[in-house]
DNA sequence: CTGAAAGCGCTAACAT
DNA sequence: ATGTTAGCGCTTTCAG
C-alpha cells in the first residue's frame, strides 16, 4: 500500500509539513529551490499526498460519478465515452457504477458516489426510478446532478434527453412512404417512459396519415429477444401479419427478422422491418437493418458539459437538452428498388 | 450536500461524540437505550457518518475498483457483472473505470482508485500494458490486485485467464472435421497476446492434421470491421479464397460474411466461417454464427472471489485460474446436413 | 457504560 | 519564504 506521509518527508528534510504541502500544491509562497528539493526527495521516498485526507479538508475531489442501469448494450457504454471525452480534458476522473436496472442498487450507487465525495454526478436512471424525491432533495442542497435518459421531461432538474417521440414518428413515416399499408409496432415494455414515447410517435404518424385502426397495432413485446420471437411466431401462427414492423429497438427487430426467416418470410420483400436505437450490427446483418441512431456519444458529452457548468456555477440556459437522431435507412425497410425517399 | 456532523448530534443530545460513534458502530459498550436514542435523533437530523473521515481513520472502505480497457463490446460488461455478482453479496461496492485502451489512462485509473482507497482492484489490462513494474511493486507492498485477461501467463500475480490457444484449436478442428480442406485464419492484431494465442491454437490444429503450408494461411486483419472487410475483398479480387475462415472474433467473422455475401458467395455453402469470443448477435444473424463462447461472467466471478481471498488473507491454491469455453456450432460453419460432430 | 483526548494525513490561516 | 497550529469528521485508546 502506501504509508509515507507528509510528516516523513518533512522530517527527512528538516522542513515543516506546510512547506511540503506548499511544494505539492505549487503555491506562490515557496522558494523555487525548496520546492524542487522537496519534490525530489518526496518522489524518491514514494510520497504523494493522501487524497482521502485532501478530500476531508478540501471538499473537492475532481472525481465525477456516473451511474448507469447497465452497459451490456452499447448504449450506455457510448454515453460514458462521451462523458469521459469532455471530462478527461478538464482533469476530472470518471468513476462508474452499474445499477443492474434495480432502483435500490441505483440509490445505493448514488450514495456511495456521493460519500466518496464525487464533485458531481451523471445519473442514468433505471426503469422506474423511485428515488426521485431523494435526488430532488440533494439537488436542492446544491449537489450538482445531471440526469440522462429515462426521466420525465417535466422533472425539475438538469437533464439531457433523446426525442423518442419525434424519431419514432419519422421512422414510422418512412415506412409509410415506402408504401407499407399495414404496420405493427412492437412496443417493448409499457412501464418504460421512453418506449411509451416511441409508441406515441408511432400512433401520431398513423393518425397523421389516416391509417384506420384496422391497419395498425401496438403490441407489447417486452425487451427480451425470446419474448419478441414468441410473439412474432404467434402472429405468424394466427396468420395476423402486417406489411411492416416498426420495432422498439434493434434487438426486437433482429429477433423479428430471425423468426420471419425461419418461416420463409423474406425481409424486406414480404415484410419490412425497422429498428430503433441503432447498434453496430445493424450494418453487418443481412438484410442490413434500418434504424434510428441515437446520439449517445453526444448525449454523454452534453451531460458532462452541463455538469461542468453546474459545478463552476456558470449559467445554464435551459434545464433540458433534447437531442435529435439520425434515421438510417438501409435494406430491411426498403420495399422497391427506387431512389430512397430520404 | 450534507453537513450535519457527529458533533451536531452529540451536542443536541448532550452526549459525547464517542457515544454517537459507538451508537453507529454498534459496539457492545453502549447502553441499548442510549444507542437507540442517538440513532433516532441522528436519523431525524439527517446525519450519517462521513465515509471520507471514516476511511481516513479506518483504512478500509468496502469499495472495490475495476478497471477495464472499454465496454463498448459486451465482453467486459459481462466480466463486470460477474465481479459485481459476488461482491455485492459481501457488502462491497464496485467502482469502475475505463482506460479507453490506453496504458497511460489505465495507470491513471489504477492510481485514482488506489487513492480513493479501494480495498482491492481487478485490473483488465489494455493492449500492451507497460505498467507491469508499477503493478508488481504495488503487489509487493501487499495491495490486493487480481488481473483478468490480456496478461502473460507467467506474470507473477493473481490472475484469471481464458484458454485462447486451446479453444482456438478446437474451433479449427471443428472446421477440419466439417471437411474444409483449405482454411485461412483472420488473426486480428499481432501485438495482442490473446490473439497470438489464438493463432497458435490454429496452427497447432493445422499441424496436427497435417495440413500442408499451401492449404492454410494466417492473415493479420486488425480488429476493426472495415479493415477485415477490405482484406476479405482483396482476397476475393485476387481469387485467393479458402474453404473456410477461422476468425479472431465475431466482428471479423460477421464482416467477412458480409463481404462474401456482397460478392454472391454463400456461407456456409460456399465457404464456412467461424467466429470467436461469442457475442449475442451470433444467434440472431443469418446464417447463425458458429463461435467460441468465453465464460466472461464466470471469469469476473472468479476474479472477485480470488480478490476476496486476497483481502481476507485466505489461502489461494494457484496464482492462475485458467477457464474453458464452449464451442457453439451453429450454421455458418456447418457444411453438410448431417449429425453434428459435437 | 460514558467522556476526554489523541490522532488519521492534510490544508490553510496566522505568525514570524 | 517558512513554521506553527487549528481544524476537517471520525475512531479508539484510556480514564473514570
Amino acid at each position: 500500500m502506501k504509508n509515507v506521509t507528509i510528516k516523513d518527508v518533512a522530517e527527512k528534510l528538516n522542513v515543516s509539513i506546510s512547506s511540503v504541502s506548499r511544494a505539492f500544491n505549487n503555491t506562490h509562497d515557496i522558494k523555487k529551490e525548496t520546492r524542487e528539493r522537496i519534490l525530489k526527495t518526496a518522489t524518491e521516498m514514494g510520497y504523494y499526498p493522501n487524497p482521502i485526507a485532501q478530500k476531508l479538508v478540501r471538499n473537492k475531489t475532481y472525481n465525477i460519478g456516473v451511474v448507469v442501469p447497465e452497459f451490456i448494450n452499447e448504449y450506455y457504454s457510448e454515453v460514458i465515452r462521451g462523458v469521459q471525452d469532455v471530462l478527461v480534458e478538464t482533469g476530472y476522473q470518471v468513476l462508474i457504477m452499474e445499477s443492474d436496472n434495480k432502483v435500490e442498487r441505483e440509490l445505493k450507487n448514488v450514495k456511495t458516489l456521493m460519500q466518496n465525495m464525487m464533485d458531481g454526478l451523471v445519473i442514468c436512471p433505471s426503469v422506474k426510478s423511485g428515488n426521485l424525491d431523494y435526488y430532488l432533495n440533494e439537488i436542492n442542497t446544491g449537489y450538482p446532478i445531471v440526469f440522462l435518459n429515462r426521466i420525465e421531461q417535466n422533472f425539475p432538474a438538469k437533464k439531457v434527453l433523446f426525442n423518442n417521440a419525434k424519431w419514432s414518428f419519422f421512422a414510422t413515416e418512412h415506412l409509410i412512404y415506402q408504401g407499407y399499408k399495414r404496420i405493427y409496432h412492437l412496443s417493448g415494455s409499457n412501464d418504460l417512459g421512453i418506449t411509451k414515447d416511441r409508441t406515441h410517435g408511432f400512433i401520431r404518424a398513423m393518425e397523421k396519415h389516416n391509417f384506420s385502426k384496422n391497419n395498425y397495432k401496438v403490441i407489447e413485446t417486452g425487451i427480451l429477444s425470446e419474448e419478441a420471437m414468441a410473439i412474432v411466431q404467434r402472429l405468424i401462427d394466427q396468420n395476423d401479419l402486417p406489411d411492416a414492423f416498426m420495432c422498439v429497438n434493434d434487438l426486437v427487430a433482429l429477433s423479428t427478422i430471425s423468426v420471419l426467416k425461419q418461416n420463409q418470410i423474406e425481409v424486406p420483400k414480404d415484410i419490412g422491418v425497422i429498428g430503433f436505437t441503432e447498434t453496430k450490427i445493424a450494418n453487418l446483418v443481412s438484410p442490413k437493418l434500418s434504424s434510428v441512431k441515437q446520439p449517445t456519444f453526444e448525449m454523454g458529452k452534453a451531460a458532462a458539459e452541463m455538469l461542468m457548468k453546474l459545478i463552476n456555477n456558470e449559467a445554464i440556459s435551459s434545464d433540458t437538452i433534447m437531442l435529435n437522431g439520425i434515421l438510417n435507412i438501409r435494406e430491411s425497410s426498403v420495399k422497391q428498388k427506387r431512389p430512397l425517399h430520404q
